[in-house]
DNA sequence: AGTCTTCTGTACCGACTAGTACACAAACCC
DNA sequence: GGGTTTGTGTACTAGTCGGTACAGAAGACT
């Protein structure tokens, strides 16, 4: 079934780059400048490859964001998934939203969310990157969603609250945090705007 | 002083299009598709103008973008100033965030909050205006601020409380909300976020 | 009438956009 | 060595970007 086995033996001539490392230049460039905000010319320099090697390599710059975003979401997103781990409803708020003030502004990375700002608004020839942002936004809220089922079925949620809308409530501010991020918000006040959350988060 | 009376008198040529009339029109587009994504072909189609009466008329698509926010700061998001008039900090956040809901997916207009996805990431070239649009935020959230701090002065919000974490905090929902609504929230999902924000808002 | 002033329409500018054709280089195989 | 395969570098494409030159049109003033 599986027909590589290890490294599987290169044919023609090696690559003369990095290609991950390159996927991580690209990201951080989308992450800093948009989908739209970025051009190819941006690209191709800042990964150190000209052009026809990056379109064999990655596709086109459509197929290039792509890629850029499954990596984010398993690199530095992937707090996310890990506060959904948490034993309580306030403790995956209080995870997800502490992990997002420093996600947010992690120094060795552009500021913000890629997901939020890759491309909120754009021309219309953007537009399936634009929904597929969308998507990846309605993805979190989703399985936020789902957690704050589990944890009023647990009790660990008044059988008042609304797991929905109190998961649009958390996406919510994590996505206008991102927002702030971007405008130039310290660490420490986005972990105030996580601790306003928290102080007024619904108890039993 | 005043020099122009009334109408002024026209001299040469009158415009063929009403100023008023395109200014909204650009405003929508921008509102639409940000600032990077509209572009000047857009415009004049939209506007029913060609180029250099566009030109003429706004200077170039940095100064039309900066009257269309003009324009939307003074109509569209005026809700903002009416709800810093109500007499509590509380009253204050639901006639903010209950009015945001309804601009923001108001059917007459685009989704979403132009001063936040208007450059939220761009290209360099377009610095200028994301930055004008990073000091908007910054206002409204310093404006509300200042009304927090003065409903802690008249005993309206906890003498624990921080004014400027809780605008900082009021301020992040409403730019998730923007997010939201252009990712498709309803009118009434909206209203919950705000909803869920007035159930934990801090009392005496 | 003529003149002055302003706006309109066309046609254009150079710069930049995403994407590619093609000749050549570098590895592998036999 | 030759042959095959794949990546690199240059140089180019067609189309779009924001912005403008210029000729003529439409009004007011004298």
């Amino acid at each position: 079934m599986a027909t590589s086995r290890t490294p599987a033996p290169p044919l023609g001539r090696p690559r003369a780059f990095d290609a991950e490392e390159a996927l991580t230049r690209a990201l951080r460039l989308f992450w800093q400048k948009g989908y739209e905000g970025t051009s190819m010319a941006d690209l191709t320099e800042a990964m150190g490859i000209n052009k026809p090697s990056l379109y064999a390599a990655f596709g086109n710059k459509e197929d290039l964001f792509r890629k850029a975003l499954e990596r984010y979401g398993e690199g530095s997103a992937c707090f996310i998934g890990e506060a959904l781990t948490a034993p309580t409803a306030r403790g995956v708020v209080e995870k997800f939203l502490v992990g997002a003030a420093e996600q947010l502004t992690n120094p060795e990375n552009p500021r913000g969310c890629l997901v939020v700002q890759g491309a909120l608004s754009c021309a219309t020839s953007s537009d399936p990157v634009r929904q597929e942002l969308v998507e990846r936004r309605k993805g979190y809220e989703k399985a936020i969603a789902k957690r704050f089922q589990k944890a009023k079925a647990e009790g660990d949620l008044p059988a008042s609250a609304n797991a929905a809308d109190l998961a649009r409530y958390v996406a919510a501010v994590h996505q206008g945090m991102a927002v702030q991020a971007t405008s130039g918000a310290t660490r420490q006040e986005l972990k105030r705007v996580a601790q306003v959350v928290l102080d007024g988060w619904p108890s039993k």
